[in-house]
DNA sequence: ACTTTGCGAGAGCACTGCTCTCTGTTGCTA
DNA sequence: TAGCAACAGAGAGCAGTGCTCTCGCAAAGT
């Protein structure tokens, strides 16, 4: 049972967090402005700070939301894919990756740029929901089964022993090789989709979708899927 | 022939410089503060606009300075290894991107990170500089005569004519295929390194230079480079 | 009916980028 | 050498920011 007064509280909570997101896209991270909030909102700019405690807490909390709406995003699109078609479900999280990055691009300079200055988010309140599409690619690896083989380079035994002590965390019973695979594909994927989004490519890549299914393809054969 | 007053001015600006740099490491980008650079250099505020117009245009000095710094580790790196041996080379290249990286977070934050908000960089005056390491790699695979293979996955017809169009500009004769992986491993190494830096990688991986070498193995095997 | 709690208003502090005007000095030139 | 123009810094001021404090009102709980 919620009181009138609850509902009204998580209302105007709610139109904080739709118009900090709107502000978001305008006016990128470094633009968000308690101040504007409160003004849009009828409010005295006090006030703002009986919802929200700090504009790093209303960071936090865009952050949070952002990874979650990435999260569904990616889990979506790939769900809908046959289980067994590895290749597909990779193309399907890469493609939807970047449709997100590039439908929400301050979202994703908040969640894969710069670090906001002065203000660092707080793990525990991120990492799970930011583990979602990292988690996703791990996921994949898991149902192909991989073994490790001779493509795949020595490493430390320093890093074998690191990536051994993750396992119990990760999907499936993934070897170091495998582990180590999935995340050269999503750094990959994350290189690839920020330096499209800050411009980086703006001089020799246009076709920015072709452009991504063809190393799309190439990272999932290092991935070691069939191209299905 | 430079009168006093021009060196005077020279000497200001290499401080405002300097100072600013070493705002940057501490604050970051958004900490950048005119008014603070004035303070420790023991002038009114108004007074640094005598010097630098505006902040963008200071943020745009600072990129080209460490677009340049950052190209003068990676190119210096980069030379010191015998021209025939390629695959030390790349090696040579992805770990001093990562230690200029890790010596210079603020200004790798500025040049790869999330674009400053409101601010746009004048490409004519940072592409040249920011294009000096993907130079280099591009170089490396013309040196290495590659030749496409079967394991160039196909691309469109629009991005092919595309990486056919930017040929004449750059180093050697590069095929689109070999353009194409070029352009996969660059996006590659600004991943990692970006991933590191921006702490995504935290309960994963914190071997990281180990963990970089493997995947530069693994990634210049995918350029078609002998390991050497 | 009384008290606690929550919410908004308003003033205020310290900070930012940036503009304007005024003054003293420097350096070039007639 | 005298005079003028360019320049450097000072200081005040505007509009904006995050954030804190106190005050009063109204709703909710007892």
């Amino acid at each position: 049972m919620t009181t009138p007064r609850q509902r009204a509280h998580q209302q105007t909570m709610d139109d904080i967090l739709r118009i900090a997101h709107q502000q978001l896209s305008t006016e990128g991270s470094a633009g968000l402005s308690l101040r504007a909030i409160a003004r849009e909102l009828g409010l005295v700019s006090s006030a703002i700070y009986r919802y929200v405690p700090s504009r790093d807490e209303l960071l936090t909390l865009l952050i949070e939301e952002s990874y979650n709406s990435f999260g569904d995003a990616v889990e979506a699109a790939e769900a809908r894919c046959r289980r067994d078609e590895l290749g597909r479900r990779w193309q399907a999280i890469g493609r939807s990756v970047r449709r997100w990055a590039v439908a929400n691009p301050a979202e994703w300079a908040l969640l894969y740029g710069s670090p906001v200055p002065g203000y660092h988010a707080p793990p525990e309140r991120t990492t799970a929901a930011g583990s979602r599409v990292p988690l996703l690619i791990l996921g994949l690896l898991a149902d192909a089964e991989l073994e490790p083989s001779q493509d795949d380079p020595p490493m430390t035994a320093a890093l074998h022993r690191e990536l051994e002590r993750v396992r119990p965390s990760l999907p499936g019973e993934l070897p170091p090789e495998i582990l180590a695979r999935g995340l050269l594909a999503f750094s990959s994927l994350c290189g690839l989709v920020s330096l499209e989004l800050f411009g980086q490519f703006t001089n020799t890549v246009t076709q920015f979708p072709a452009h991504l299914d063809h190393q799309l393809t190439r990272l999932g054969a290092l991935l070691g899927l069939d191209p299905a």
